[in-house]
Order: C-alpha cells, then sequence, then structure tokens
DNA sequence: GCATAAATCATACTTTGGTATCAGTGAAAA
DNA sequence: TTTTCACTGATACCAAAGTATGATTTATGC
C-alpha cells in the first residue's frame, strides 16, 4: 500500500523531470531564433524569470507538507474589569489548500477524515456511528486505520496530531 | 507507515534533484557538441532559471505555510481580592495567564488542571499516573471529578470543553 | 479542635475503545 | 476485464476508560 504510493508520487517526479526537460529545449529553441535580436533580450530574461518562478510555486503546491497549522485562538478576561479581548485570525485564503496537502500527506480518506473531525468533537463512536448512519463496527474500522495513518495509539492522540496537522480546527 | 511517507518525499526531493542535475549536464554536453560559442550565455540563462525556480518555491512555501505559531498573549487583570499568595504551578509553566479565571470558572484543582492538560496531550491514564508518580486509580478518580466538573462525557468531549474555555493550549 | 476540601489509593464493576480477522459491494483505474 | 481500493459490516476478544463506594492523610479555615 505504501509502496504503490510512493511509485505514484514518484511517477509524478518523473513527469515532472519530463516537463522541466520540454521547457529547458523550448528554452533553447527561442534562444536560438531570437538570439538575433539583441532587444528581445529582456523579453527573454523576464519570461524565463515569470515560467520558473511559477515552475517554483507550482512544484512547491504539489511537493511539499504544510509544517505548523494556525490554530484560532480567542482568549477573554471577565472578572467585573476592564476586558481584553484579541483575536488572531488565521490567514483565511491558503485555509482550504493547506487541508488538501494535509489530507493528502496523512493518507486519509475522505470519510476517514469526516469519522476524524466528528472523533475530534468528543462524540463516541456509537453517537458518530449514528449520525453518519452506519453501523458501530464500521466506525471502528475507519478509527482504526486512522489511528494507523496517524501514528497513534489513541483517539486523543489522534486529536492532537490532528490539530497540528490541521486537519480539523 | 508514517515512516515510508518520510522516505517517500524525501526520495521525491532527491529524484527531482537527480533530475534537475542531469538535464544541467544534458544541456552542458548538448552546447558542447552544437554550440561551441557562447557558453557564458547558456549558464547565464540555466542560473536564471535555477534562481527563479527556487525563488518561486521559495515564494510558495512563504505563501502558504506562513509558520505562524499562534501565540496566546493575554494582559491580566486582577481579580479583587481574590488571588491570594498563589503558588507556582509545576507542570504547566509555560501559560500562566491562561488558566487562572478560566480554572476559578470551571472550580477545577490544580492537580485535576494538570491531569486535564495531559490528557488533551494524548496520553493514557497509565502514562499520566507514571508521569506523575501516583497510581492509575488516583488518575482515574481525578479524570471522572474533571469530567463532572466540565461537564462531559468522555475524555474527548472534556477536551473539546476544555480547549474552548482556554484551559488547555 | 473540628469541619472541609484536596489528594491519594483500593476494589469491583460496567461501558467504551481498540485490534484482529474475515468478507461483500461498487466504483474507478490499469 | 481484471484489479485495486474505499466503504461497509460482522464477530470475537482484550485493553482501557469510566463509575461507584469507601477510606486515609494533610492542610486550611472557622
Amino acid at each position: 500500500m505504501a509502496l504503490n504510493k510512493i511509485l505514484g508520487k514518484n511517477k509524478q517526479v518523473i513527469f515532472y523531470g519530463f516537463s522541466l526537460a520540454a521547457l529547458l529545449f523550448l528554452l533553447k529553441w527561442l534562444e536560438l531564433k531570437f538570439l538575433i535580436i539583441d532587444h528581445a533580450m529582456e523579453i527573454y530574461i523576464g519570461s524565463i524569470a515569470v515560467i520558473f518562478t511559477s515552475l517554483g510555486i507550482w512544484l512547491a503546491l504539489k511537493l511539499t507538507n504544510p509544517k505548523v497549522k494556525t490554530v484560532v485562538v480567542e482568549k477573554e478576561v471577565f472578572i467585573d474589569k476592564l476586558v481584553e479581548k484579541e483575536v488572531f485570525l488565521p490567514a483565511p485564503i491558503q485555509d482550504f489548500s493547506i487541508n488538501q496537502n494535509a489530507l493528502q500527506q496523512s493518507g486519509l480518506s475522505k470519510r476517514e477524515l469526516e469519522v476524524l473531525q466528528l472523533i475530534a468533537t468528543g462524540m463516541s463512536n456509537q453517537e458518530i456511528a449514528e449520525k453518519l448512519f452506519v453501523s458501530l463496527p464500521t466506525i471502528k474500522t475507519h478509527a482504526s486505520t486512522i489511528f494507523e495513518k496517524l501514528d497513534a495509539k489513541r483517539r486523543t492522540q489522534a486529536i492532537e496530531k490532528a490539530k497540528k496537522m490541521g486537519l480539523v480546527a
């Protein structure tokens, strides 16, 4: 299972490699064609810069796994004196992509993520089973695979890891 | 399984690195064979490509994965006179200001808070007992009273409520 | 001194969680 | 078409969690 995943990802990398090769050859060709005109030099360099910057961004998005997850922290003090409240907003834009990346990294399926999130809310397996209209053994099976994938011994540990990975709020 | 994943990821990076290296050498070879002139140009273009690819990767990493460790900062407001000569908490040194207020609301004792925080890290009762040098029944008793005070049925639910109350990080 | 509460421990019991093994189905990919 | 995989489910068993009850010790407030 894990072996297949590695092979699959390497296939992707090979694809990246060939894309890069094609791109470089294209640039070679462009160079040969436009090198006669000196004024095209800036455009040429600029194009390369833009193209490879994009390539870098794309590569990074594809190959990296986000490490730290921001946690929304809201704190209130209210003891008959003044109230101080500080809210740290996480960046709202990349929330989706981060979760997607974390999801892929963890290897969890959609259903498993769903169960994990319900576990994190403090629900019992029985309650989760009823909420999702499946049987208790099914939830137990999901839970077991979740723990295995997250390398957790208990559900509480899975919650901790999931929070740090940004899989749950 | 997590180990395999790490290996897989490193494999990707290594693979990509070698692919890039191979491509550059290929280009060099082609250049030497077909275009004996203008070596500087090739190197220049290649450098730009590499540099901007790196720039793209760096940009992507910076944009999508801001390492924002959310830190709970709270200016403490004194509570009339109930703050007696308080002893220093042994375990949760890091966030002194977090608990005090929420602590009084919840009615948890110092020891109970300590146990609760360890529960939230994913530890089992047995592990907590060993860490605190007490017996397993003691931790169970603490846990039960904690759940009662937090009005939680399970430890996972207690974790959820504790997080929302700011009792745990 | 005495009541109170926190912290400790024990024993017995019930419930839930977690593992192991097996298996059927349906959809998607090779 | 065959294979793979996600999802589902069942049974059985063991481990851990949680409850109930009772008890001892220590420190603190009245």
